[in-house]
DNA sequence: TTGTAAGCGTTATCAT
DNA sequence: ATGATAACGCTTACAA
């Protein structure tokens, strides 16, 4: 490179002088205007002379007389959940293909309007929102902003969600025909839509199935590792246990594998755990999870796209089909051990 | 949603307007100027007008005119690795208080030169970068930024590192004072510098003990969970292969567990293992995992204090001592068992 | 097709 | 202590 004298910025009017032509002309050839805006040798001229010179149009000049940043914003609250991380990746992908940037908002139930009001003050153009964070914040503090919820669905706001019930009933098929009948549920205490809708899909088909949920199967515990293996404990002192136990996500699930290593249970032949998100811990542990895919890379690709139709006013439907889930069976599920009763 | 034809953005002129006094006051008043510089009675004024207005300081129009976003970058090559996300977390919390946002750039060796391009014309005041990130990046892309290395040693960079050449040695001294002689060690194929110091500490070590370090039992993998898991493999296939193996990242080693726990080699029992970083995931396996902590979140936060000292022109120190690590002692590792020779 | 000029909402430099 | 006013780098009518 070259340092250009005491480098200064080098801005359109630099590429315009050298160029020979209006400062104008540049912000046409680099504003993406229709080619018919401006002469193919202008156009030439201008663009070599910002190769030459190393311009960079300058975000923030445009940002500030377009009242646009191309800038989102994206609140979460807390980047530990695996799954919200993937769902972050996927989102910050598209959006970087488009141009724009993603500003990262972590932000917990006393920080949520600081933040936003934050992000508001950087003319941000959107808004991505996960379960947790659109909790914590007050639905006014949103006012004229374009918002879009990741898998927390709201008459309020678009959003994106996977087919949270139908992963509730691959669950809950897959664990009847193995043969399963004392079936336990570890559920969180947050009422996220997604883990309520899980909880329906599994509770229908149990039902359909004959099933009745037996209260002291299931549990309630916060949606963490600590969670899930208190709560396993929990179930595991029953005499009568459950013989499969469905846990609302993934971290939950690990942690009921730990309370099981520890209480010396067997997974998966004294009983059978199931988990929800396929996060890639779930891989890690021995044996391996039985889960439902839920694709959060993909979630948040959708979640962008959705996101970029909003603002850039494109039509769009507030609330898309729900993104298909798939059953991944692996080392965690198995047959009941026949007790007793049958051979 | 609505048109954003009534409500328009709030600024600096309607607050003026409502407190009767110029634009340039409010302007003094919320750039945070020496209290002297406004009488209280205006400022007061100015405040109340504020707030009935709502108003919100356009971060904007700021960075254009002082040439400073109040933004920063954090280049990362991929959001997967759960040490860097950590960090990531760390440096965002000291950042946000300090009024600055962070935008996320995940950037691969492809894109890396075009990310950093397109921060810059972002007027980003700086940028947090990580070993992967470093390593696929020209060096006069970054010409003029306030950089800042993460984990990385660099001359030509300041950064922050944890002690890495200690958390090897630790490693080395708890296996040999547990009694193992027959050491293995599992060490990545990207060079980052971080890694080449633990194996450094945990060789010298070794040597002064007088254990020579035998090829067969160093394998060379990529540092992920699948790396860990092929090359222990390898490892375990030799009939007299290691009785401890240290693998230079939690990822490593947790791949390290499934291809014993897949070979039926018992944890520790048969053969003890030690990671590096302290991941979340390292309690999450049974047993859990013998590793050294390296606190990603202090190293993170520590990384943007830097960072914001370079931006704002405050004297520091270009290489910071590295971070105190600490070995955590769990279930992976356990005394040799005594085979043949001795009882 | 290209140039001229008026802002966008601040900060900063002057006066007052 | 406060008020005009000129940038900051760009987009966008409007003129030529």
């Amino acid at each position: 490179m070259m340092p250009p004298g005491p480098s200064r910025r080098v801005t359109s009017r630099d590429v315009a002088a050298r160029a020979g032509v209006s400062q104008a002309t540049v912000s046409l050839v680099f504003s993406g205007a229709p080619p018919s805006r401006v002469g193919p040798a202008t156009r030439e001229r201008v663009l070599t002379a910002a190769r030459a010179l190393g311009y960079e149009p300058n975000v923030v000049a445009r940002a500030l007389v377009q009242g646009r940043s191309y800038t989102v914003g994206l609140v979460m609250p807390a980047l530990r959940d695996p799954f919200f991380i993937d769902a972050a990746t996927g989102a910050q992908r598209v959006l970087r293909e488009q141009g724009y940037a993603v500003i990262l908002a972590e932000a917990d139930e006393s920080s949520a309007d600081r933040t936003v009001a934050m992000l508001r003050g950087r003319q941000i153009d959107g808004l991505m929102i996960d379960a947790m964070g659109i909790s914590s914040m007050a639905p006014e503090s949103l006012d004229g902003l374009a918002v879009v919820l990741i898998d927390e669905p709201s008459s309020r706001w678009p959003g994106v969600v996977s087919d949270a019930e139908e992963a509730g009933r691959l669950v809950a098929r897959h664990l009847v025909d193995l043969g399963h009948r004392r079936i336990g549920f570890l559920g969180p205490l947050t009422d996220a839509q997604a883990f309520r809708l899980r909880e329906r899909g599994f509770a229908g088909v149990l039902r359909a199935e004959g099933i009745l949920p037996q209260s002291e199967h299931v549990c309630r515990v916060p949606a963490t590792v600590n969670g899930g293996r208190d709560g396993m404990r929990t179930l595991l002192t029953d005499r009568a246990g459950p013989t499969a136990v469905f846990c609302a996500n993934d971290l939950v699930a690990l942690g009921a594998l730990k309370a099981c290593a520890q209480a010396k249970r067997r997974v998966p032949n004294d009983v059978s755990i199931v988990g929800c998100d396929d996060i890639e811990s779930a891989q890690l542990v021995t044996p391996e999870l039985t889960t439902v895919a839920i694709r959060p890379r993909e979630l948040g690709a959708r979640a962008a796209k959705l996101l970029l139709d909003v603002i850039e006013g494109r039509p769009h439907r507030a609330r898309p089909k729900p993104l298909d889930v798939e059953l991944i069976v692996r080392g965690t599920t198995a047959r009941p051990l026949a007790r007793g009763k049958r051979p």
